[in-house]
DNA sequence: CTTTTTAGATGATGACCGTCATCGTATTGC
DNA sequence: GCAATACGATGACGGTCATCATCTAAAAAG
């Protein structure tokens, strides 16, 4: 059962793309190479064609999650950012919600290489949230990357201890709602004071 | 091999202590029932005399680390609570430190058990930073809760999310020095407007 | 067209895991 | 003290897991 190598190398990223939905969903232990390729449509047996190893594979989805992430905040104004991010939707839609708020936790406990992917994912957001087109003063330019990553830090955690709350808890809805108020009234005061990162409306 | 009653229970006790310090450093699922035995000083077999499953362990393990961050907060100043919990000595040392932190991102894959025992643990961590034995309005009191559920969050998501870079690099410090200047802003911030949540210095 | 290569299927292997059966021994209740 | 009880040790069980060996058939190379 050969494939053109064109789909062999489709069918390659098809798994990549499951995996990173199903490690987000269930975390990087809950899903088994079995699983993972019967999820994607084959059977276990090809996998070791594609990759080392599930450690392997564990890295190279994370990237692609990542990845993804960084991409859909492309230009979005960080308000929006954190008005969808600090969201129900978001909170209930795991599998395809943000790896950073999804695996965080679990990529502590990963090797090196995980890691990293991690770091670099993590610069990519801070890139696609601080837009650096006009070139400040250097203080400027380090007062918003810092406001940046707080921003970030306060949304993943937003997510993630709501997420640690029954389903439909008052209280997961409560730390939802108590954080993306304080964090957009954050913002809106760093605007005023010094508007290194400036909604495009005002 | 029979104890004493009160030996017994100790062991017990130091079987949840023990469990609580692994899960935290390797995650649920990075703990077996024989590893966690064996850390603790006993073989495997004794374990389903003192519980019913390794869900059982994870519940009241979980309990007992959200119960023992809660102590430890009881009565901190919500600066200094801030300053010890967004630290390098924190999130270096997993074992030791917030099972929120360490867990809360499993804790979201987890049965509704574990999911009440945080939440509960969370509504006390909640209590021990928001003092209020002087009794002032209603909306003062909400206004209160509010910043401290989001401080919580804030500080939560900054550590998670240093721990997810590698170990030692510069993005990991970068971000535990940005969300602390930061959360310590709001802190005060909050406290010039409406010193609901006061230092008992100031 | 022939040969070589390789994506994917099938099946097996050894390690690990949670759980339970059994047993010894020392404590507890009488 | 005697009998009943139960903590903890030893060992075994199904099941699952990551990984590898083998086979197939079709694509790629010549």
């Amino acid at each position: 059962m050969r494939v053109t190598k064109a789909q062999a190398e489709q069918n390659r990223a098809h798994i990549v793309a499951t995996a990173a939905r199903l490690f987000r969903e269930r975390g990087y232990d809950g899903v088994g190479v079995a699983d993972l390729m019967a999820a994607a449509g084959f059977t276990h047996g090809g996998f070791y064609k594609h990759f080392r190893s599930k450690a392997d594979l564990m890295a190279e989805a994370s990237a692609s999650g990542l990845s993804q992430t960084a991409a859909r905040t492309e230009g979005l104004d960080p308000a929006e950012f954190v008005e969808r991010y600090v969201s129900r939707e978001h909170r209930d839609g795991r599998g395809d919600g943000c790896t950073i708020a999804a695996l965080g936790g679990d990529a502590a406990r990963q090797p090196a290489d995980i890691k990293t992917e991690f770091a670099a994912g993590i610069e990519n957001l801070l890139t696609a949230l601080q837009p650096q087109s006009d070139t400040p003063g250097d203080a400027d330019q380090r007062a918003a990357r810092t406001m940046v990553i707080d921003m970030l830090a306060h949304s993943v955690g937003a997510v993630m201890l709501s997420r640690a709350c029954p389903d439909g808890s008052p209280l997961a809805d409560e730390i939802l709602d108590a954080c993306r108020k304080e964090i957009l009234a954050s913002l809106a005061h760093h605007n005023s004071e010094q508007p290194a990162v400036r909604s495009p409306e005002t």
